[in-house]
DNA sequence: ATCGGATTGTTCGTATACAAACAGATTTTG
DNA sequence: CAAAATCTGTTTGTATACGAACAATCCGAT
């Protein structure tokens, strides 16, 4: 009576593990997709950029740091982004004067312009982006992908 | 017969744009949380090296760009990650005798001992990722995530 | 055989992202 | 009030990530 089932060798100790089937590397995937797709209808600003320059549109002016928590940027990231969005004149910055540690970012007349130039596009990229699942399924996804947040 | 909805104000119109809801938002979230946790549970080596090294370990031998190509990294992002993994020593690279152009890269000894060793640590990064969701949610997030690659 | 196109890897520039160390300002505590 | 703890923003270093331009090599069509 031989064993019916090939014993698997050594090597296959770790066939298990698939990059392609884990959910990092799906989430990679899926953040370059949606990355292309923004940088196609947003040419002009980056994801990140109009993530803080919506968050600021909403929340009015906003210390960098607080802005920074608001779009999950960490203190050092959040000074680069909002380094670029004043370069390209898009917001305005001034110390606070009932404390001297922070600074006011505000959106400046063009950022505010932009901002509702391009929400829609906005709109779109994320309805682009999910547009493989179908309504129903983008309700669930969206309800878990929030969950692992 | 008063209209009984007021009235939106006009610095409402873009009030359809909520950050915190959009996908592009919540994958970036979702990828900061996966990396806090592999970095947790694997802290000798980062996410993207690992899975540059898992692919190369079930590949096998080969060039530099397919091994970006099968781990979804650009020519000069591959080549950063390639560099750091042999300053590591945890990869080897030679020139393809065929195809002059090309530099084959394989794993070490220390390398697949590396990857041996952490697999099931990166299994559980993955479990923890997804361990807010129920076992049933995970199957279909993970089917719907993988759709929007 | 050679020329034109494609592929491979490199380099540069820009943009997130985060850890760690830091200085200055403010707040909390004793 | 004074010391300690906290908060704010900056800087440095490292690691992805990608577009664009580039040289060397290979390959296919003529």
């Amino acid at each position: 009576m031989d064993n019916t089932t090939p014993p698997a060798p050594k090597s296959d100790m770790t066939a298990g593990y698939i990059l392609d089937t884990q959910v990092g590397f799906l989430l990679r995937r899926a953040t370059q997709r949606h990355l292309t797709i923004f940088s196609g209808l947003i040419p002009a600003i980056t994801s990140t950029q109009f993530a803080a320059l919506s968050k600021l549109c909403e929340l009015g002016p906003t210390s960098q740091n607080a802005l920074g928590r608001a779009t999950a940027m960490d203190a050092a990231t959040i000074k680069g982004v909002i380094d670029r969005l004043r370069k390209k004149g898009l917001i305005t910055s001034r110390r606070d004067p009932d404390d001297q540690r922070r600074i006011f970012v505000a959106a400046s007349e063009a950022g505010s312009a932009l901002y509702h130039d391009t929400v829609q596009s906005a709109q779109k990229v994320s309805e682009e982006t999910l547009s493989p699942l179908s309504k129903a399924e983008q309700t669930v996804f969206l309800e878990f992908l929030s969950r692992l947040t």
